[in-house]
DNA sequence: GCCGTTTTCGGCCCGACTGTTTTCAGTCG
């Protein structure tokens, strides 16, 4: 019974049932129920379609005999009746409505029911009429909100790669944190648990005096309006695109407030869960016992306080991490200092913008003890692919760098397109030239699932290949992943002692982090690659460090942390 | 639709803000 749809396609399928369910006005316990489910889906470690199979769906906490049925016949039919039959009974357009700010499920369906709006144009021409203001609940501010809100939705994209996001957020924070009578700020929300694309900007200031601290805030150059503001909450849209919202608490309430804003809704609610098990209420305020609050100076004591080690909000997605805590389990993640060298370069030989020596120079600037070039093989005539004498010749300079310098070492490497049948690009005498080979795919990537999987895997199987670039190719916000079996892409560089690369690109971040843990799991080590095309691309080393915390893994989980020697040792061992 | 050391029925996190009301419903996070 092999699957006819991806788990992703699965995991939207439920969502969109939830909110189709509250669109028709169903218990949103209801709604919740499917909701809690997709999530589930999206952070199984084990394959869907092996769960599936041997019943074990059931025993997933949130999945009950409805949802086991429901999925078990996505998985088996790649079509589920009930979703076809829900969706067909509500206009695609009350869908695109709730994407408008300030519209929710019971307003759209009083448009839908009372003037039969159906889709986002008749919503528009209807506020220009302002037929809105006949409905009760519904006013001129509201009318104007949805009308803005819809100019909105034609502008700009509901999502932001975190890079654009933090690039808005830095100065923000850093106005605040400079601002007097601020006791502290910080970043919250999905921003700071490090994910990759985020909705808006949460920040979360203690102050004594809020409302001086809201109208300077709202008042900031880079505030294009003010959507909203209140005693303890501001949120504006700023100039760069992107909503931000201010928190502003008093200093006892600040470590509350902050891990509350940082989420995620999954690890506070089981937070909340975990504290009323030990008779204590959590709330954004603080923690009380018999409505007396037990008071904490910061994060750590928030945690402490229900006897949790400190979680790092990168992992607070609830997928363990709680757990962990309870246990004294709590990873040591991998962070900036570990990193001792970086992969994955491109030069001006290629498609990069740098010469091979100014890359060198600004990895030495970073402190890094080696690097790899990887520019493009041959046959990515596109990106001004190598040919075996243009390999011979930088070869030849990076031998004349590393004898001029010892203390640092350039590793010989090349980005090797996968072929459409798995075989790299180069012939075995200049493969074997190299230190290292990052495999890639680059070209048809609309082939089906079971060929891309056999591509990869072949790719994987050759002796050649060290690294398994940017596994699964999807662009964030731009292009879906091509379908391949990632699991067992995983499983064959486990078996093939192959690295993954988690491409530290913010377009890329791929391996996905929610991956990570099965691939650490499975014994798969990780390259964390800046894939830079410039000098200045090796910053791009932090979003790549974001994902990998993100994923659960430590040091020894990532080969970048080897230092110079221990480097040398495991190219030389993996070319065997 | 899910769940159970108080429960197989009756809960399901909960508080702020907005806009429309004149005490509250809807939305949001």
């Amino acid at each position: 019974m092999a699957s006819s749809i991806p788990p992703r396609d699965i995991i939207r399928i439920l969502e969109e049932i939830a909110l189709l369910l509250e669109l028709k006005g169903e218990s949103p316990f209801k709604s919740l129920a499917y909701t809690n489910a997709a999530r589930k889906l999206e952070t199984l470690e084990e394959d869907l379609d092996g769960l599936v199979r041997r019943g074990g769906l059931k025993s997933v906490r949130g999945i009950g005999d409805a949802l086991n049925r429901k999925i078990t016949e996505l998985v088996a039919t790649g079509r589920l009746e009930y979703y076809e039959t829900l969706k067909a009974s509500v206009p695609q357009g009350l869908l695109e409505m709730l994407r408008i700010p300030g519209l929710g499920p019971r307003k759209i369906r009083a448009l839908h029911e009372k003037l039969s709006i159906g889709t986002l144009g008749e919503l528009e021409y209807a506020c220009m009429e302002n037929r809105l203001l006949e409905l009760p609940g519904f006013g001129a501010r509201t009318q104007q909100k949805i009308l803005t809100g819809i100019e909105h939705l034609k502008r700009y994209k509901e999502r932001h790669l975190c890079s654009e996001a933090l690039e808005a957020a830095e100065p923000l924070l850093a106005e605040l944190r400079g601002r007097a009578g601020v006791v502290s700020a910080s970043l919250a929300g999905s921003l700071r648990r490090g994910n990759e694309t985020v909705r808006d900007i949460d920040l979360v200031a203690a102050s004594d005096d809020p409302e001086a601290l809201s109208k300077w805030f709202a008042s900031l150059d880079g505030v294009e309006r003010v959507v909203a503001r209140g005693a303890t909450k501001v949120s504006v849209f700023l100039k760069a695109g992107i909503n931000a919202d201010l928190r502003i608490v008093s200093p006892r309430e600040y470590p509350f407030a902050l891990h509350h804003f940082t989420g995620s809704r999954e690890h506070n609610t089981a937070m909340r869960g975990r504290a009323r098990q030990l008779g204590i209420r959590m709330n954004e305020y603080g923690l009380f016992r018999d409505g007396a609050l037990l008071p904490c100076r910061n994060e750590g004591e928030v945690f402490a306080t229900l006897g949790l080690a400190w979680v790092p909000p990168e992992l607070r997605e609830n997928t363990g991490e709680i757990e962990a805590a309870a246990t004294g389990e709590m990873p040591s993640l991998v962070q900036m200092e570990d990193i001792r060298g970086v992969f994955h370069i491109h030069t001006t030989a290629s498609d990069g913008s740098s010469t091979l020596e100014a890359v060198v120079e600004a990895a030495k600037g970073l402190g890094l003890e080696y690097i790899g070039i990887a520019d493009h093989s041959e046959s990515a005539f596109y990106a001004g692919g190598l040919t075996p004498e243009d390999v011979r010749k930088q070869h030849r300079a990076i031998d004349a760098l590393n004898r001029r310098d010892p203390s640092f070492r350039v590793f010989k490497g090349i980005e090797a397109d996968i072929l459409p049948d798995g075989r790299l690009d180069y012939d075995d005498a200049t493969l074997e030239s190299f230190d290292f080979v990052i495999a890639a795919v680059h070209s048809n990537f609309g082939m089906g699932e079971a060929e891309m999987t056999r591509r990869l895997l072949r790719a994987l199987a050759n002796r050649h290949t060290t690294i398994l670039a940017h596994p699964t190719g999807r662009l964030l916000l731009a292009r879906e992943p091509y379908s391949l079996d990632l699991e067992r892409v995983i499983d064959a560089a486990a078996e093939y002692g192959k690295v993954l690369e988690l491409n530290a690109n913010p377009h890329r971040l791929d391996l996905d982090w929610r991956r990570c843990k099965y691939a650490k799991r499975q014994g798969v080590r990780i390259a964390v690659n800046p894939d830079a095309h410039h000098a200045d691309g090796l910053a791009d080393m932090k979003y790549g460090l974001n994902i990998a915390r993100k994923g659960w893994l430590e040091a020894p989980d990532v080969i970048n942390c080897m230092g110079m020697r221990e480097m040398e040792a495991f190219l030389a061992r993996s070319k065997q």
